[in-house]
DNA sequence: CGATTCACACCTAGGTGACAATCT
DNA sequence: AGATTGTCACCTAGGTGTGAATCG
């Protein structure tokens, strides 16, 4: 699809308002099938949490799921209608980064622009001064693949019963991947995209398929991929959050 | 659906025979895109191991898999059309059942006639010549559920692509179960029965359902609904033939 | 007394980060 | 030296029959 983005968590709010021309950015000429659409990401502040920390997602050879997992509800669809629900990933920026040290002030959330390399610290510093420097130019971009939700194609009333989760979405590092995983550089950033695309009907529905669709991005998603962690409160947070991770946690303060 | 019986293993072999007109009993009356349709079923060797002995199906109130799980290879289906696939079970006469001792010389397989009560045997004989005996009449039937193939509706193509498995499919004894699990009566006698429907985008579909679905029942996977095994045989061979219940196993002849 | 239920040990299947080894 | 890979112990999640307890 092509890369319009939607305003995540603006336009309608949850639930279908019945009489509403889509108007306004991101909804003119639009199917009126999908420009009533709104998308809830779950498990938001634990997004947030992450994101303040500068969240890294491990990419591996043989494919490694998202923690958080990307899961919304949705809302505003045909509950009639055949939807299919899929995600892409863009690259945040065209550049190539690296974790060390840096002049501190910044904190550990945005990459510092320029690439000049700071002085040494002393070793006691280092933990807490580290950060995400740009390293140089992007890479050659992996081949951009998309991940179907398996459900897909469902009808609109099926997909707003509950939520959606993409907990089989996998990433991997392997230019020569057959697996159908999604495809990123590591050391690079992205931003995960979420589409709503209408299975229009209609007999020649290729020439519609620009106003057939509509994207969410959320920003509190965005995230750097690497091969190993760098961030070592990215990986307590991953520890003390994800159940899988639970064999590496020390005390448990409550459930 | 209706209760029409395909002969299974019979029709045309694998494969969508062109030009084939569906005459021949079972395919008259059918829709062209059903009357080509054929199931094979896979593990049939299994199978009828199984129902040498008699096979056994555990019932549990929160629903017990099948063992072996009932799967199918498809062919001759439509690849572009939309087709549903569900299975039902039919109970197999109104009788009831129980295990115990008998008469012998008609082994394990076939329920004895008759209910007449046999007199008492010596001990060391009890294990072989125990067998299933009727026991009166049946129990009022449990409600008639299907299980729909969580994967339904999909193209042909994806349904001849692999092997369709059910092992999600879950049987109870639980009458007011709210799992959409398959009710059963324990101690009753069932024949799974398989069904490949046809969705019909015409209006008014509903007038010609009869002809838009084509079923299959393999005499082979025909059970005994039990809460706890019976024949010892049985228990043996599904330890020695399920895998999750490899923990129960001796020693380990050969893989 | 036969049928059913339940907690349990023991599996399959697969998702974690740690860590040592290896690559570039 | 930094980035990547592969193995591992340790989890989650859930499918087995067992055998004691309970039900009817």
């Amino acid at each position: 699809p092509a890369a319009f983005l939607a305003t995540p968590g603006e336009g309608p709010p949850s639930g279908t308002v019945p009489g509403w021309a889509c108007e306004g950015p991101g909804a003119s000429g639009k199917n009126r099938r999908v420009c009533h659409a709104a998308a809830r990401l779950e498990m938001g502040s634990l997004w947030e949490e992450f994101n303040r920390l500068g969240t890294e997602m491990i990419v591996t050879k043989a494919g490694r799921r998202m923690f958080p997992t990307f899961q919304v509800k949705l809302s505003g669809l045909d509950p009639s209608a055949d939807y299919v629900l899929l995600m892409d990933f863009v690259p945040l920026d065209d550049k190539r980064y690296r974790w060390g040290w840096g002049w501190g002030g910044m904190g550990a959330r945005g990459p510092r622009p320029g690439g000049a390399e700071p002085p040494p610290r002393p070793r006691r510093y280092a933990f807490h001064s580290s950060s995400w420097l740009v390293a140089g130019r992007a890479d050659p971009a992996a081949p951009g693949r998309v991940h179907f939700h398996p459900d897909s194609p469902a009808k609109g009333a099926q997909w707003m019963r509950q939520i959606v989760s993409f907990d089989k979405l996998k990433l991997t590092n392997n230019l020569l991947d057959d697996n159908g995983h999604i495809i990123l550089n590591s050391m690079h950033r992205y931003q995960p995209r979420f589409h709503v695309v209408l299975v229009d009907p209609r007999r020649d529905s290729e020439r519609f398929a620009h106003e057939n669709f509509k994207s969410f991005s959320f920003p509190e998603t965005q995230f750097m991929a690497v091969t190993a962690y760098q961030n070592h409160r990215i990986t307590q947070l991953k520890i003390a959050s994800n159940p899988f991770a639970k064999g590496f946690r020390d005390g448990e303060p409550e459930p």
